[in-house]
DNA sequence: ATCATCACG
DNA sequence: ACGTACGTGATGATG
């Protein structure tokens, strides 16, 4: 039995029905509860009905039961969404995130298949539980006998995966730092994810109407037949019709008909039928996004998608269903016939969307891991500088310059600044192009692959490419460096003092894992801060983090916070809670902007 | 299931 | 032996 006044581990697991958590439409069917007593796992599996239902209650209110679970968030989301109150002061356990930090590789992170590989522990019940999934059964249905067998191992395996991960994770002072604020950043997640995002419908409809004319549009420059959206059709129609020679091949070896390769084509002639070809894809991809969230919006017309606080192996977060992290924003140099979808998205009535995004955290991060000097000392010396402006130095210079104070070098410096007062529309669009250059460079981008990134070919960026390498070369060389230290150590630690190991046959992205999962922690702890001070003074239904991408947080704000006097306050303190961590040196700087109709038209907040 | 493609950072 | 920017999710076509 279960000791209501002593501290103790427990495992816990739901059993639910019905789809789509934040509609409300699951409801728990039954539930179970593993626990320890004289050295044996012992689990109880209950209906959520009638002594059931009291049972559960007592056991959530109770705070002396530790709770494991195996994806807490949804755990969570349950509880919330069926407004089942649980004790403030729960502590709570993830043995998916155990796993994710131990072996952030491992091919899954499910719990039968871990449960497998370390104990041996049978995944026929598994694998007849999503038989039935299959075949449309719903909980309630599956005969009770296997359901109680499949409840009991659920109730089992959290135990002894918490039992094998957590000391490794508890020793380890960093590590464990790092997991609690996984566990916080969950119970963030799990809010933010119920808050979601609001469909702007007018704007939807009057994209689609656009999207759907754009397309029509293009059938006159194609054959009935062909499809566009066959790569298999249009390799054909490149390299056997229209007798193009190919200059670049998939992965597969087959000659490639992506936009690359189609931009490339365009240099030498502005064929409309190559160009479609990048239309339609776009334009027809924008589409199937908007249908699919016209779909998935629950009936007060808001998005929640699912955020994996953890999946990814650089210990970045990810989303699905719908992916919010992907939407096509606004144009640019490789971005021929943008759809700006992000237009699509509103704040709810009465709020403003408040974007706020890391300035050049990965570049700074570089040059921190990199310990390049001169930048350092030039950020040091002022945070706000503007890093990208040393890269279109760079490539002003009209000569490789010799040494750093040169008159090549001194010119292609004069020429920056000239350009930045005199011209300020071509610099900046001049920056905007060479942003991507820093950490490309950074992260082992070749000369090849950095003319790709600029639209330019390799002998107009050769000088440019050159200067950068010489007169940052700690940047130059941290790819190479890192993946040097990779081959000895099988991974890398980050500003934290997170492991992340790294595939041994790709030890070059090394310098990635380090640098993503870094700003990854950063961001992530940053949520976590901002998240206390909502709930500490009581306002979060005011303020609140709604979307979050990388290395931005959205705060929709309510417009009456947004013009009371305390607001500056609290912006600046939000502010000092997402910059200021003990275990990054390299200053940080937020940049928060404002989107009063929709989250693609913003401007720089201004208070 | 796998491939090719493309959006984000 | 060589030299690579990286890691995500969604989609439609294909075998």
């Amino acid at each position: 039995m279960l000791n209501p006044k002593k501290l103790q581990l427990t495992s816990f697991d739901f059993e639910t029905y019905g789809l789509d958590v934040y509609n409300r439409k699951i409801k728990i069917f039954s539930y179970c509860i593993g626990y320890i007593e004289n050295g044996k796992i012992k689990v109880i599996v209950k209906k959520y009905s009638g002594e059931g239902k009291k049972i559960l209650h007592d056991y959530l209110m109770n705070p002396n039961y530790v709770k494991i679970a195996h994806n807490m968030k949804y755990e969570l989301s349950i509880l919330k969404t069926n407004k089942i109150p649980f004790h403030k002061d729960t502590l709570w356990h993830d043995t998916m995130i155990e796993s994710q930090m131990l072996f952030n590789t491992r091919h899954s992170h499910s719990l039968d298949s871990i449960a497998y590989d370390f104990f041996g522990f049978t995944r026929n019940l598994d694998k007849k539980f999503k038989e039935f999934m299959k075949a449309g059964y719903t909980v309630d249905k599956i005969p009770a006998d296997f359901l109680y067998k499949y409840q009991v191992a659920d109730g089992i395996r959290p135990l002894l995966i918490h039992y094998l991960l957590f000391p490794d994770i508890y020793k380890d002072r960093n590590l464990r730092e790092c997991y609690y604020n996984e566990i916080e950043n969950i119970k963030f997640t799990q809010q933010e994810e119920q808050f979601g995002i609001k469909l702007h419908q007018e704007n939807c409809t009057a994209m689609k109407k656009v999207l759907m004319k754009g397309l029509a549009g293009l059938k006159k420059y194609y054959r009935e037949d062909l499809n566009l959206n066959s790569s298999k059709q249009l390799r054909k129609l490149f390299y056997e019709d229209l007798k193009i020679k190919p200059i670049n091949f998939t992965a597969k070896g087959e000659p490639s008909t992506d936009k690359n390769t189609i931009m490339q084509l365009t240099k030498e002639s502005k064929d409309p039928m190559l160009l479609g070809i990048i239309k339609n894809r776009s334009y027809s991809a924008a589409l199937a996004n908007i249908q699919k969230w016209e779909i998935l919006q629950d009936r007060f017309g808001i998005i929640h998608p699912n955020i994996n606080t953890n999946w990814a192996r650089t210990g970045r977060r990810s989303c699905t269903n719908p992916n919010l992290y992907n939407i096509n924003s606004k144009a640019a140099l490789l971005n021929l016939f943008p759809v700006p979808l992000r237009r699509c998205f509103e704040p709810r009535a009465g709020f403003v969307l408040l974007p706020v995004d890391q300035a050049q955290i990965e570049l700074r991060l570089i040059i921190d891991a990199a310990q390049e000097m001169e930048v350092i000392a030039y950020l040091l010396d002022d945070p706000d500088r503007d890093l990208h402006h040393l890269t279109v130095e760079c490539f002003s210079m009209k000569k490789i310059f010799n040494f750093i104070g040169d008159d090549i070098f001194n010119e292609g410096v004069k020429i920056a600044k000239n350009l930045k007062i005199n011209n300020p529309k071509l610099y900046s669009t001049m920056r905007s192009a060479y942003k991507n250059t820093g950490f490309a460079i950074g992260y082992g981008a070749g000369l090849e692959k950095l003319a790709q990134i600029l639209n330019k070919k390799p002998n107009e960026i050769y000088i440019g490419y050159n200067n950068f390498v010489k007169r940052l070369p700690k940047i130059a060389s941290f790819s190479k460096d890192t993946t040097a230290h990779i081959e000895e150590h099988g991974g890398i630690k980050t500003a934290f003092g997170r492991f992340l190991h790294v595939d041994p046959a790709k030890a070059y992205s090394g310098a990635n894992y380090l640098i993503q999962g870094t700003a990854a922690e950063i961001h992530k702890r940053g949520q976590v801060r901002c998240f206390k001070f909502f709930e500490k003074n009581k306002f979060s239904k005011w303020m609140h983090i709604n979307l979050d991408i990388y290395d931005e947080n959205v705060f929709e704000t309510h417009k009456s916070l947004l013009k009371s006097s305390e607001f500056p306050a609290i912006k600046n303190h939000l502010s000092k809670l997402m910059e200021n961590l003990d275990r990054i040196k390299i200053p940080l700087k937020c940049e928060w902007q404002i989107a009063e109709n929709n989250w693609n038209e913003k401007k720089d907040l201004a208070i």
